[in-house]
DNA sequence: TTTATATTTGCAACCTGGTTGCAAAACATC
DNA sequence: GATGTTTTGCAACCAGGTTGCAAATATAAA
């Protein structure tokens, strides 16, 4: 049960504490992607701060990734395995304008953009807002 | 001389104050897009709340877009000829990653992109990140 | 198993950017 | 110039994110 998620941390070097497991929990239980908020409202008796410094934690380790949604609001996705190639998300992500979540398009990749002369690229951004499957 | 500005801004139905010439001033000044702070550094006695509201007046009228450059700040651009067209902003933006300036890259598109089955395209969000000519 | 050491958590407080209510100032109209 | 409307400045607020610190918990050493 708890085991698999203990070894996923313990995998990427983070030790495996009660909180931990039950955010890893939660992040894999839904899938778009939490805000911090969203796992406020999970978890209502645990602070912001504990969270929060859970987010940081994963992300450092690699375990997890953040999206800026386009809209102010960062949000925490686990990194799948086509992430962790270069640990910059390479994917397309998908902000419903209906239901508000932000999918990991993992399986499509950005396309490759144009730039001018003297510009050279790094990385890319992509959020493509419109109507998820499940309000269509 | 100030005259194209305070009619730039009646063309737009913006009643051209002191303030919003001045704001529209710097906007055309620089070739990147500026935050609610960076007006701030460049007006510093005048108060946020009339930057945030001359801000907000400009984008409701359609003279300026605001782009969430990916990190979390906001900016604000002149909206070019090939920005009116829909009102959605449809061309790349780019963060430069030493100057942390964000451009309007408007004569480059957004590419198409290709999504799931049942999720539908509305509008897209591009953001490049890497350096600018002028870093180079 | 007990003690010493390091890590994690909760609380409170803070910071930043964005936002609003309200009154004074500036402007347009009669 | 008197009247009504719009704009501005001030103060205060709000949300999200972030930090310092002490208490709780876990780990390692004796």
């Amino acid at each position: 049960m708890n085991n698999d998620l203990e070894k996923e941390l313990e995998n990427k070097d983070i030790r495996p504490t009660a909180m931990r497991i039950l955010v890893l929990q939660a992040l894999m239980k839904h899938e778009y992607a939490m805000s911090l908020n969203d796992l406020e409202m999970e978890f209502e008796n645990v602070d912001k701060s504990t969270l929060f410094r859970t987010l940081k934690t994963f992300e450092d380790k690699k375990l997890i990734h953040c999206i800026n949604d386009g809209n102010g609001s960062v949000k925490y996705a686990i990194c799948k395995a086509t992430c962790l190639v270069e640990h910059i998300d390479k994917h397309v992500h998908f902000l419903c304008l209906k239901c508000n979540h932000t999918y990991c398009l993992t399986d499509f990749e950005i396309p490759s953009i144009n730039l001018p002369v003297d510009f050279t690229f790094e990385s890319a951004n992509v959020i493509v807002n419109g109507v998820c499957a499940n309000c269509k």
